[in-house]
DNA sequence: CTAATACATAACTGAATGGTTATGGATTTG
DNA sequence: CAAATCCATAACCATTCAGTTATGTATTAG
């Protein structure tokens, strides 16, 4: 069953600051970590730590050049949670079919 | 700007626990209490708390029916998630076509 | 070569959190 | 009424985790 998959995801994208560095990465595409650190309110190490978090969950990927570091967002890693979310939602739907299936039956 | 919404969603299933009550009402649908702590591995009031904290995201509902309390999901509050990410990948995409354009003009 | 810059890592701290056992309140059963 | 069942809440504990301030390692600039 490969519906535990969206754990590390979920976990990841359950912090409100993370959460906020992966929706400017989208929004304004590659940036340095200082310029992603600027306007955060958190300190360097603490962005460097949680763009870690990212990449080990596959929603950013790095890109050294001199002595910066760019990071991109790759929100194709997001498929995996909306495939989980349509599962979700489909496993409820066949719930209600079936009680409408009944239903009808127990109409004749 | 809404894109704060679904931040309680994220957090809620960001536990596997918790995740996976949720996913076993979507699948089988309406339970009491003692029936998802059964097979959960953890004890009931830890099951219990997991259930307040599904509710208070919108992820299920409770009726009460005498001294039991049946759980069901509400997987109408994916929504916001799928919206979310679906928001993601578009200003991601909306990049990728402003570089297009750009290059395109360069061409000329 | 030295100083400064960009980032990562280490070490630590306080708060949040998921788990437990114990207990209480409400409801059904005998 | 008494005992048992179902669930929620309280109190507590261990761990996780996000944040901090050093510190280290490359790389560029003077």
């Amino acid at each position: 069953m490969a519906t535990r998959a969206p754990d590390l995801i979920f976990k990841t994208l359950g912090d409100p600051t993370r959460r906020a560095i992966f929706e400017r990465l989208c929004r304004d595409g590659e940036m340095t970590v200082w310029k992603i650190t600027a306007p955060s309110g958190v300190s360097q190490p603490a962005v460097s730590k949680h763009l870690g978090a990212l990449k080990l969950a596959g929603l950013v990927k790095d890109r050294r050049e001199g002595r910066e570091t760019h990071y991109s967002a790759q929100p194709q890693a997001l498929a995996s949670l909306t495939d989980w979310a349509r599962q979700m939602t489909d496993f409820w739907e066949r719930k209600l079919d079936n009680l409408e299936d009944l239903l009808n039956r127990m109409d004749q």
